[in-house]
DNA sequence: TTGTACGCGTTATCAC
DNA sequence: GTGATAACGCGTACAA
């Protein structure tokens, strides 16, 4: 079967191909009995417009590209979501490109990104250098990057959706410190660096503006199978600190079920907080507090950004906003006092 | 900043374009110098040949679709990875598309799919239609389903990756009559339908060769909040099966702790199985017992057989085997006895 | 080995 | 309102 092409529509409907151009394009100045006509030719022959022959006539895709790493997947879900949902409404295209560890394979992505002509980038915050925006930003690719707040840079087109973990660290702490509790932890996750970071940072600041140095920075090294076996160890050796902060759900339960285990009663002996939410945390017992983060609008907003910084150049009326911080909430649950 | 193109580099080098275009794609025929000559123009320049005018000039994109629906995202994660990875091996991109339940939004992906002139498609089998295939196929767009074995169809073009859930369910109450336990239980899951339509049926059949009949299909209507708040009000009137199946790890864990609350034992009074693997089987106390399903897998092997399929046409040497089963083991976990 | 010219399927700018 | 025709950027027979 030939593929059929905008020719064979305008042969069937014996017009030129401009107007068959013209119907497609909703162009009103056709009259309405030769678009009708046109319209039953597209019928009759099934046809469908070939958006790599407009891509190239338009120098304009209609595609994003997303970013994420390869094992962040289930916890940028909603998110995803977010984008998705957006991107439809805007008739944009997606492609989907995965980073994994070690190898930096982020420069194959970037590779494939600028050939495809892809109109905008979507990244997520887990692994990227600021060279790589800048090779992005060399071929004028506008992008924003969800998730974390990235640091002051010169690049310019690049907006930013994120949440303030560094702040919410800060405010965590100083709370604990309110309530005399001043022996914290925070367990780290290899799976963002980025944000572990950014959420020490946080309490790091807390302590020194306390006159204090927090040390309790729990780390473990690839020999361990998992943070559960590795904190099976720990809790054998010490006991938990009063308030324990992990990232990820997987730390968090791992936590619960080592200390539990280890003979240690939540609440009781402890408190524990997982940064981010997810449904897992009200699965085991006690429920575990968490965060209350915007997860899918940051998706919206992230993509709804980006659409709007595609359009920019054209409709040049006032600076867009590229930095939105988005808010999130505290969502106590029985594994705090 | 112009994009520059094959003619800038043409110019540079000072040869034609057709050169160039050689040296990009590996023609072995150019001489070494004008190659050399033709490289450091291209490195000078930035030059990255445009995939949508080599897509439209070779009728080919080098882009294959991947639709699925847009919450199994955290429950496909690993398949992905094995779609990604070997995509990644055959320097396939990937477009992404997802469906949303209700409005049947599989119509604008299909659209969108045809326009975009994928070579192929990977399909979960979460959510179409055989007329929405037909559609594809009347394309010619060759496409590999994913998950679950679909029904026999003369559809051409149409590869199937997937694990014989009717048998693994078959397989799985046998051996319980073995054990004599006649007492089974299946929890709905609304998420998958189909693969839950695959495991009925499997249990329905190992039934009606007992010359019994399976009757304990546990559903609930979306009135209930959660699969958790629905079992806590079934297991206050009614104990557990002997034998409890759910296909994922919430409905596993909502079962599990709705009965510890109502007081009931695993895997004393009563035993539970998951279908689906994942770690939260694992941070749940007793561990629930599961199938280790070949997950990434699947995605590689799905992969590669489209990327086969799509070189058919010109390498017709041997027919290829689209129908790829898949195999699983049990994961003996503590809550069965 | 290299260059010329045409085709890939559209859109847009002209004329008419 | 409609129809030629030149881009868009590249691959590739064919000629040189």
């Amino acid at each position: 079967m030939k593929r059929i092409t905008i020719y064979d529509v305008a042969k069937e409907a014996d017009v030129s191909l401009a107007t068959v151009s013209r119907v497609i394009n909703d162009s009103n100045v056709v009259r309405e009995d030769t678009r009708i006509r046109v319209q039953k030719a597209i019928e009759k022959l099934g046809y469908k417009p070939n958006a790599i022959a407009q891509g190239l006539a338009l120098s304009k895709t209609t595609t994003v590209s997303i970013v994420m790493g390869e094992k962040m997947f289930p916890y940028h879900a909603k998110i995803l979501n977010g984008l998705m949902d957006v991107a439809k409404i805007y008739n944009y295209n997606i492609m989907f490109h995965t980073t994994s560890k070690g190898i930096s394979r982020m420069q194959d992505v970037i590779e494939s990104i600028i050939k495809s002509r892809v109109d905008g980038v979507i990244l997520f915050n887990d692994n990227f250098s600021e060279d790589e925006l800048e090779v992005l930003n060399e071929y004028q690719i506008p992008m924003v990057i969800v998730g974390s707040k990235i640091p002051e840079t010169n690049i310019a087109n690049v907006g930013n959706v994120y949440l303030d973990f560094e702040q919410m660290a800060y405010d965590l702490v100083n709370a604990c410190f309110d309530k005399g509790v001043e022996d914290i932890a925070l367990v780290e996750d290899k799976l963002n660096l980025s944000m572990m970071e950014q959420l020490k940072n946080g309490i790091d600041k807390a302590f020194e503006e306390k006159g204090k140095k927090f040390e309790k920075y729990i780390s473990y090294d690839d020999s361990y199978k998992s943070s559960y076996v590795f904190l099976t160890e720990h809790f054998k050796k010490m006991k938990p600190s009063q308030m324990v902060i992990t990232l990820r759900d997987s730390q968090a339960i791992a936590v619960l079920n080592a200390s539990i285990e280890a003979g240690y009663k939540v609440p009781d002996d402890y408190e524990l907080i997982c940064i981010l939410n997810n449904k897992y945390l009200n699965m085991v017992r006690p429920h575990i507090s968490s965060y209350n983060i915007p997860e899918y609008d940051m998706g919206a907003v992230a993509m709804r950004l980006l659409t709007k910084m595609l359009v920019e150049d054209k409709d040049k009326r006032q600076p867009l906003n590229k930095q939105i911080e988005m808010t999130y909430s505290f969502l106590k649950r029985a594994s705090v006092k």
